[in-house]
DNA sequence: CGCGGGTTTGATGATGCTCAAGCCCGGTGG
DNA sequence: CCACCGGGCTTGAGCATCATCAAACCCGCG
């Protein structure tokens, strides 16, 4: 079986789970491993699960008329991954989900993931958990109008400094939203300072 | 008694009460009118309520370190508004919300809303709701990158040609990311068209 | 009638993009 | 073991989009 300790640990950060509610949640958890490169699910599928990284990285982002890649979030270990309105509706995604390093997924299916909201505290988390990515959304969302792309770059170093070890830059130029040519002219010039 | 005939069908879009249930989830609803221009709650309020805006319309914004104003959303009839984050986890939220018309709004407190979601079929909705406005919010992001301004214009007219009746052009352009200079710049060059 | 907020218009400038070329480095095959 | 290939990162020159600064205009309202 696999090691539940870090997800109970998450969970737990808002909800106390009794042990029986607990027994029933961890009984829901299917383990899988992805492989890097790999896809969790693409554009026009429906979302059979939602997932929790217990390790690895993933990339979330989406693919626009003109072709263009643009990375919403990076996934890190403890986060909760995948398209909720897609998973809750049962309709087509638009977005994609890929693994950037070998990764290890508890995946959910809909009716536990429905029953562990519904029969445990697990609902409390799930409530709280939701609004508070809802609202961290909404502030990156203004963000992007209101500073600068060397702003943007700062804050992410500030915030998460291990992700120019583990993502290409590439890649975080297209979550910070502008090219890797300006990616790297920004860390050109702050590194002259 | 304020007329109930518009949330009840903005709720049965996602979820089918019984008629207790709707007593119960009815009885939690508290009818305040909101006048233009006053304030819903602002920076550094703790949320008490979540609304239901049955009448009017609100913009929802925040203020940066540098002063200046970025709107979220406009919130206009059959909208649920608040900040979910502040609501839930009874911590300062670090939005605005104000009237832009005379407005009437109906609030739930936090231990009826929570009752509501535990107690009636309105969980389902609220659960599908917070889903479907979550991932719009992601594309929203996404698409303030990938979009010139005069695409997101454009949108915006498709999806809500009123609202240029009904909300000054400068809160627009707030909305679009963009100065009122470049609106009135945009809407001249596709006036010339 | 004049004030003031909102909108328009013009001139200039900054930020980040496009196009293009070169470089670095790890992986592969000879 | 070395040559080559290719992806990713860097650098440069010119350009597009939108911001800034400034002024004029419009119009409802006191």
């Amino acid at each position: 079986m696999a090691d539940l300790t870090f997800i109970k640990k998450v969970v737990e950060t808002q909800a106390k789970l009794s042990i029986g509610e607990w027994e029933l949640f961890s009984s829901f958890i299917e383990p899988v491993k992805l492989p890097k490169k790999e896809f969790l699910f693409r554009e026009g599928d429906v979302l059979r699960h939602l997932a929790f990284v217990n390790k690895g990285c993933l990339r979330y982002y989406v693919v626009d008329p003109k072709g263009n890649e643009h990375i919403v979030y990076f996934a890190f270990e403890g986060w909760w991954i995948g398209d909720m309105d897609s998973f809750f509706q049962q309709k087509p995604t638009i977005y994609y989900m890929q693994a950037l390093e070998d990764c290890e997924l508890f995946l959910f299916n809909l009716p536990n993931f429905n029953r562990a909201i519904d029969e445990t505290a697990y609902g409390q988390f799930f409530k709280k958990a939701t609004a508070q990515s809802y609202t961290a959304t909404q502030r990156r969302y203004a963000e992007q109008n209101t500073l600068t792309a060397e702003e943007r770059y700062l804050k992410l170093v500030e915030n998460k400094p291990e992700i120019f070890q583990r993502v290409p830059h590439h890649l975080i130029a297209s979550f910070l939203g502008i090219k890797p040519q300006s990616l790297s002219r920004i860390r050109k010039l702050l590194s002259e300072k």
